[in-house]
DNA sequence: CATTTTAAATTGGTTAACCAGATTGGTTTG
DNA sequence: CAAACCAATCTGGTTAACCAATTTAAAATG
């Protein structure tokens, strides 16, 4: 139960089996992109696994938008060219799991442009959601108890209020790293969690009057506290 | 075979609903985290839907993060408090499809932080790469060909030079969508592809000097032109 | 011979049965 | 009474059969 690992650690391998297996294919057998790949069955066949396995992999690099599944159809490969899509199963291939480190300047980097684009763009909606996660943030914060989830619940509201939805979903796919990241470095004190209460405000603020600068700053300033806790070092932008 | 949405759309409003489901457990049932979900078979039953519907409900949200399925033993809430997870899970059901400018937004957001990175951090290796993916446009540029895959490769290959695997992953997962709405709004002409030829030799030697400020800045006008191409209008960052 | 019809084969999606490992609760054993 | 054991049960994963829509090519039709 403690290791989270291991069990999707061989499927992986298989997984990742199967897409260099379909990598070959498109390659080799010169499979034109926008034409169709063959069947689940044949591929599950051809490379000795379960289709189950096929269809995982087929998801993941749809995901990626390489392929398309059309019911009753057949699967095709997007039309994006033949060198885009080796070069890029090649890196999906190569991918390793992010680091916290990357994690964080990560972070710090979309975090930084969400809260200029939300002082440009924030309606009042916005305004009034980004409010009601800050005082959820503070009762916390005031009554001694852990506040991670609204820390994190305050900024995910601040990205909403970025109007850019692109951002805002790679916010939500960064995020779990980084919560289970921070629990496992007990990142947050006590003098922290009080000193982040008032960062939070003055970023609510430059928000409200929609001073992007000024909230870019505030928000630049709130990490880079957390940065140099981190780290010990000081934080490059 | 030309609308690709149709048929997934449903299929997404059947995830949605099991998703929901699963968030109204977690609230009403008062599930705590690090519990286990029911099992497949019961959550299928429960909600009116086929138990492959629930386990690729249940695998989005352990793309993100939030669900952890164990091999015969159930699958776990992520230890990342109730809170979190319900506004997570809020966000995500929210979450739009990226419109063209958020990602051309976002990319360039993400560009620059890699270019800088990669001045920084590049290996000799990274260079060599790089350098292949720059020949290898030129080359087809010279020959009048199309290179919008190449292109991408060059700043893949910059990315991955970054360091940050986060960011490197982030890339690959709006890169589908840049070149499909690029083929699609025709983004580059000649001029401009000539053009980039000699940007991408500026941005390639301020890496190589690991100049990380001018490669940023190279970058910026790179994408700087592409921008005004794209809106008549100047960028902002 | 070209065009339409139609039926057989193929497709991704779905369902249900099955598997091996994990869990659990009662039973035995020291 | 506590610890060790064991079998019944439950789990996510896998397999195989099935479904409806689609594609195909052969057959019927003008």
């Amino acid at each position: 139960m403690k290791l989270e690992i291991l069990t999707k650690t061989d499927n992986k391998e298989v997984q990742n089996k199967i897409i260099a297996g379909i990598k070959d294919l498109i390659n080799f057998k010169n499979l034109e992109p926008g034409e169709k790949l063959p069947s689940e069955r044949k591929l599950s066949e051809k490379f000795g696994v379960s289709r189950s396995n096929v269809r995982e992999a087929i998801q993941k690099l749809e995901f990626y938008g390489i392929l398309k599944p059309m019911p009753q159809s057949g699967t095709f490969i997007a039309n994006i060219g033949i060198t885009a899509i080796n070069g890029m199963i090649e890196d999906i291939l190569e991918l390793e799991d992010p680091d916290f480190k990357s994690l964080v300047e990560t972070r710090i980097l979309l975090e930084l442009k969400t809260a200029r684009l939300a002082a440009i763009r924030r309606t009042e909606s916005d305004l009034k959601r980004i409010r009601q996660a800050l005082d959820a943030y503070n009762k916390m914060v005031l009554e001694g108890k852990d506040a991670v989830q609204e820390d994190l619940l305050f900024h995910l509201a601040i990205a909403k209020a970025s109007g850019n939805s692109t951002i805002e979903t790679l916010m939500l796919i960064i995020t779990p790293g980084i919560i289970t990241n921070f629990e496992k470095h007990h990142v947050c004190d006590e003098n922290q969690v009080i000193l982040a209460m008032q960062e939070h405000e003055e970023i609510y603020e430059a928000i409200e009057k929609q001073d992007s600068q000024l909230a870019k700053n505030k928000m630049k300033l709130h990490f880079d506290i957390l940065y140099q806790y981190c780290y010990n070092a000081k934080l490059v932008t």
